[in-house]
DNA sequence: AAAGCGGGGTC
DNA sequence: GACCCAGCTTT
């Protein structure tokens, strides 16, 4: 069975400055986090599930009593529900509780312990779609997996000029698309956190600070033609698979 | 495509 | 009061 899709191609200039600007700005700015001491893919699971529209100051504290109360998958699945969701009813969103305590027992019972290694298999859990399974793919196991989260989905927006507050499935498409376009080969693992930073701390949601943003050269929200800037900063082309 | 889930923070 | 936060599932 061949499916048709589209796939970004953007700018050689645009992309290295992009590329660049960004890595270079996180080895120096970027934040220290619990989360990016470990490639465990348990505990990147737990910190990700918690992340869900949660900010990282909420989830740090949390992040580090949960792990300390389940420190392997086992222990998880072994426990009561009732107990982690003391942990986690908190922070609103109550059902995440429940989906770690699943996908802890999934993991033990249908991966005989192992976590699973693809996005296939990650996105057959409770709880984890598309942002998480390349979070995991890539912060855990380094693959050159995307992401596709709030910050990231508003700094490429921004930057490549598509209208990333559109909920449209088009939209959303050539926004993943290009998110996989631009990760360097074999370093998805800084460079995602580094997308992730920039959105958090620099591309923010309100008053951006593009007077210090290291890649608003290349930048389509202060570029002078933004209506012809799109077309000429990704093109989307047919690709067989 | 849009609603629902939610406590906590900012402006 | 409106908006935002390392989203996902259901309708």
């Amino acid at each position: 069975m061949k499916r048709i899709k589209y796939h970004a191609v953007v700018d050689s200039g645009l992309l290295d400055i992009f590329q660049t600007g960004i890595q270079r700005w996180y080895r120096q700015e970027g934040r220290d986090l619990p989360w990016r001491h470990t490639t465990d893919p348990y505990h990147i699971l737990v910190s990700e599930i918690l992340l869900h529209q949660t900010t990282v100051k909420t989830v740090e504290p949390v992040y580090r009593r949960f792990l300390e109360r389940f420190p392997t998958v086992t222990d998880l699945a072994n426990a009561s529900l009732t107990e982690v969701k003391t942990i986690t009813d908190p922070l609103g969103y109550k059902i995440r509780g429940q989906w770690l305590h699943q996908i802890a027992q999934a993991v033990v019972s249908q991966f005989s312990g192992v976590f699973p290694r693809t996005l296939e298999e990650l996105l057959s859990l409770p709880g984890i779609g598309r942002y998480t399974a390349g979070a995991i793919m890539s912060f855990a196991f380094g693959y050159d997996a995307p992401i596709l989260d709030t910050n990231v989905n508003r700094l490429i927006g921004r930057y490549f000029a598509i209208d990333y507050k559109d909920s449209s499935a088009e939209t959303k498409h050539q926004l993943w698309s290009i998110a996989e376009a631009i990760v360097p080969s074999g370093q998805a693992r800084e460079f995602n956190n580094a997308l992730m930073d920039m959105g958090a701390m620099i591309c923010t949601a309100r008053k951006p600070k593009c007077l210090i943003c290291p890649v608003a050269v290349g930048c389509a929200m202060l570029a002078e033609q933004p209506t012809r800037a799109a077309e000429e900063r990704v093109q989307y082309r047919l690709r067989t698979e």
